[in-house]
DNA sequence: CTTTTTCGTATCGACCCGATACTAATGGCG
DNA sequence: CGCCATTAGTATCGGGTCGATACGAAAAAG
């Protein structure tokens, strides 16, 4: 999988983990755009990212802008160029060609049983959960399109409940 | 999946690379102990891999031999030293334990399609193919404990063809 | 007996990454 | 309100990764 992350992103200069930070901003929802978040996905600490971001910002791929609120935080988002390299490094690509000649149910079963593993080891390593409110136990449905989260208290769109958030906390799922 | 490697490796001050390395040499077969060979399989250039087994080698954790018959090649093996750091780093540890609470039966068909998506993936790019004699179509059973290996002439005993071998071929195989 | 190819090493520069130290902003508590 | 602990992020340093390039030695091709 590094290898070809690795391929996806060499010939634009781009190591594994900048293309990991871009898929990982280009999902992150309101809650979860930040440099600390990103650290905790990523597994590294703070000031690794910190100097991962300044890189990607030098290049023009991500914007970095404060927190209305909280003046400490700084808001991550990607630029136009930024989300004009995913597109065009199509790191997910490699994966779904190779998986073409596998069955879709036999691959609805597999991905059932990696999320099962992936919910596993987040809890073994008290590590910060990520997920979608799609299977999160604070995500409550108020109506056909408008969500919200119990945790934080806000609405949600029905788009943002797909995106990646950093305070998920995984249902109790009945096993397939 | 990274994360965790890293983890595994922190206590000792290995980097994820280092503990991939000692993984692969502690699993190839007499075809696959080479510096290319590992170079092959982590999809890296063999001026990195050089460089790798310097360090590992300054540290004691793997030994370096020439071969007889063609002096360019150096054969590698892990040390003493180097089995018991495999082993106390534990790096499978993490998702043994998460997927304990999933059925034998879905693990294995979750196996089964990463295995064939692994296999599609290895032709899409036309790199190197990583495989034991199991699943190889150049393998022939002798006799209740002699394999042969049709590409290479040698009869290999039944512990060596659960190695991993860089000349491997996938059987067409039918799908379960 | 020359080329040519292959296996491995050496060196350089950009970057990764953690540890440490630092600033700035927030929150808690009297 | 003022002090202090906590939190978000940055800056710097050192060891290590990694590819590109160049190199030497041995094998293979001619």
């Amino acid at each position: 999988m590094r290898t070809e992350l690795r391929k996806s992103g060499g010939d634009e200069g781009m190591q594994p983990v900048h293309l990991q930070a871009l898929v990982y901003l280009n999902r992150a929802n309101r809650y979860s755009n930040t440099p600390q978040a990103l650290a905790d996905y990523l597994g590294l600490t703070k000031g690794t990212v910190s100097q991962t971001l300044l890189l990607l910002d030098r290049r023009g791929l991500i914007e970095r802008f404060e927190d209305d609120i909280d003046r400490r935080v700084v808001r991550l988002r990607l630029s136009a160029a930024g989300e004009r390299l995913l597109y065009e490094s199509q790191p997910s690509l490699p994966w779904q060609n190779a998986t073409r000649n596998i069955s879709p149910n036999r691959i609805r079963n597999a991905v059932s049983a990696l999320r099962e593993a992936l919910v596993t080891l987040q809890e073994d390593n008290e590590g910060t959960m990520f997920g979608d409110c799609q299977t999160c136990s604070w995500c409550q449905k108020l109506s056909q399109r408008i969500y919200r989260c119990g945790r934080m208290g806000d609405r949600l769109s029905g788009p943002e409940t797909r995106r990646i958030c950093r305070i998920y906390k995984a249902k109790v799922e009945e096993t397939a």
